[in-house]
DNA sequence: GCAAGGTC
């Protein structure tokens, strides 16, 4: 057997495609050890497509490192992890090295980003062991279309080495951190009682999950920490043209007095004058294309699915056909998918009536920001009924995350809504009063898209100079309330913005959290329990650097210098160990303190759920 | 028994 050229693709889905287009000729699909390889002929010579399950290769320490009880974790510093084969990917790599043996060409067709670049490196890894003359070339595109794949073909490019050890310096430093900080909490907890961890379970640390549980610890303890205080509010009703309206003074008292003696001067009034009536016109327009991230925080706000939940879901509807690839950072959408034939292709689904008056316009896409030069935003492949989604997946939610992405592409094609903004400011003895309203013209793609209709609350026509007469005027006692819990869908909009995790990752983040019995959800609320609490003020009393929001955004940036050529690895891997190190110093110092406070956790924790937590290894 | 990142 011998192969001309051999493509190696991200997944599988990726590497069927590939075939598809690059083929002159039928597509044979053969197993090799287990794995899916499409063989096909191109200028008359054999090549053959094969798609990865992601990353082959992972970092560990050294089997003697990896006894907890008899090495002190700080050692983890001083030595680097090393790479090995996955146990989940050993037949894709017995594939790799069958094919690699006997190919003259690699193509390395992973994904253009940095992951991608670290996946070819290790694919060239395994295939330059077994087939050292071997010639690879890297091919960058940006959507998996026909004419993207040709001429990334046509024009390959070689590895980017900068990229790839970035990313390795990434996971080296990921489980670095990670397992020394992980075998100190625990090791702490174990020396002192080695009952107080139930079996199995572990106190972890990480670079993304930790800082994400400090931004829940935070705001919960400013809402326990909250004061409520009085204050009073006054408000008046009058009468225009036969309708009622109420309107709120501007600016609260805290003083009741105070409040009471704007009542009474505004009692001895019987008429407010208008010194603002405005009725302005607005568009509200439609959402951006959908990307990961917006797609697991509307599934959170307006279906009330957890992010994770939301994601397994779509990754299953991806599947089998229905929706485009969902990990996603893209939120334009690209000029080689044809917008309309989406549409005709949801015109046999639920909303066909829609659909079919979409169809007779002429279509303008709203277009965000970010374009990840791998994947389009998230949008149907597939028009269904209910019937149809449930029938084939007996499970509603199937259904409501399916129709959430029909909606928002329907959305993102349809006009923006039309409303009038209204304000009216009256004027009483030098006090001001003022009301707000909303009418909506036009429902435009809210039609399509109820979830983010306003509600609509609509106020008299009055003009500048009218006089009104007060019907009553009253005052109202309230109380500042505490700022609530974070929710899912805040914490991603943070994580996002601080920079911690990926899309693909971050609701991952949020699990881990949950499942080491960190913080719970309840009401898609973030509520952390006592051992959640108290590991970060346990890492806290090291110095806030561990736990700190900006701590991920800080090590990405410096890994940035390695891609720039401006930082080496090693300069990289030095900086941040040393830091570590010195936390480590303070924690160990302070490690009887630490072990109480964490034990006392345990146990409040072990109280309230009645059984073991601290998380069970999964 | 550690992490985070791919992918299913």
């Amino acid at each position: 057997m011998i192969i001309d050229s051999l493509v190696v693709a991200e997944k599988d889905s990726v590497a069927r495609a590939i075939a598809k287009y690059l083929a002159q000729g039928s597509i044979t699909t053969r197993k090799v050890y287990g794995i899916k390889t499409y063989w096909f002929i191109r200028d008359n010579r054999q090549w053959v497509s094969v798609g990865l399950k992601g990353h082959i290769m992972d970092v560990d320490f050294p089997e003697e490192l990896n006894k907890w009880h008899s090495v002190e974790p700080s050692k983890l510093f001083d030595v680097e992890p090393i790479l090995v084969i996955r146990e989940d990917t050993i037949s894709y790599v017995r594939a790799l090295s069958h094919l690699g043996a006997v190919t003259s060409t690699v193509y390395l067709a992973l994904d253009a980003d940095s992951e991608g670049e670290a996946i070819a490196y290790e694919a060239m890894l395994i295939v330059k062991n077994v087939n050292p003359r071997a010639v690879f070339k890297r091919v960058l595109f940006s959507a998996v279309t026909r004419s993207d794949i040709i001429e990334a073909f046509n024009s390959p490019t070689n590895l980017n080495p900068g990229l790839a050890k970035r990313v390795f310096t990434r996971m080296i430093l990921d489980l670095t951190l990670g397992a020394v900080f992980t075998r100190a909490l625990t090791l702490s907890v174990e020396k002192a009682d080695r009952n107080a961890l139930a079996k199995g379970s572990f106190l972890s640390y990480g670079p993304c999950q930790t800082p994400v549980l400090n931004l829940v610890v935070q705001r919960a303890l400013e809402r326990e920490n909250f004061k409520p205080e009085k204050y009073y509010t006054l408000h008046i009703m009058v009468d225009a043209n036969g309708v009622r309206i109420t309107l709120n003074h501007e600016g609260t008292f805290k003083d009741k007095q105070e409040a009471e003696k704007a009542l009474s001067l505004v009692r001895s009034k019987s008429k407010a004058r208008v010194i603002i009536a405005n009725y302005r016109e607005d568009s509200v327009e439609p959402p951006a294309p959908l990307d990961t991230i917006e797609l697991e925080r509307r599934a959170s706000r307006f279906l009330n699915i957890r992010p994770k939940a939301a994601l397994d879901i779509a990754e299953e509807l991806y599947r089998h056909g229905y929706i485009s690839y969902p990990r996603t950072e893209t939120t334009i959408y690209p000029p080689t998918l044809s917008l309309r034939q989406v549409l005709l292709e949801l015109a046999r689904g639920e909303h066909s009536d829609y659909v079919k008056t979409l169809l007779g316009m002429s279509i303008r896409p709203t277009r965000g920001d970010s374009n990840d030069g791998a994947h389009p935003p998230i949008y149907p492949t597939r028009g269904a009924t209910r019937q149809e989604i449930l029938r084939y997946f007996k499970n509603e939610r199937y259904w409501k995350i399916y129709d959430l992405v029909v909606r928002h592409f329907l959305a993102t094609l349809s006009p923006p809504a039309r409303v009038e903004r209204q304000k009216i400011v009256v004027d009483v003895s030098g006090h001001r009063f003022s009301a707000d309203g909303l009418k909506i013209i036009d429902r435009g793609y809210l039609i399509i898209y109820p979830f983010e209709s306003p509600s609509e609350k609509v106020l008299p026509r009055v003009k500048i100079g009218d006089e009104l007469s007060i019907v009553k005027a009253w005052i109202e006692e309230r109380e500042t309330e505490p700022p609530p819990y974070l929710s899912e869908s805040e914490l991603l909009r943070l994580m996002k913005r601080y920079g911690i995790g990926t899309d693909a990752t971050m609701q991952d983040h949020i699990h881990t959290n949950v499942i080491r019995g960190y913080f719970k959800i309840r009401n898609r609320q973030c509520i952390p329990t006592p051992l959640g609490k108290a590991v970060i003020n346990v890492l806290s009393k090291t110095g806030n650097e561990l736990i700190d929001p900006l701590f991920r955004s800080r090590m990405e940036k410096a890994l940035m210098e390695i891609t720039n050529g401006s930082l080496r690895p090693d300069d990289v891997l030095f900086t941040f160990k040393n830091e570590a190190r010195k936390i480590y110093e303070k924690f160990i110092n302070r490690q009887g303190e630490v072990a109480m406070e964490l034990i006392k956790a345990l146990r409040n924790s072990l109280n309230k759920t009645n059984r073991g937590t601290g998380g069970k290894a999964s």
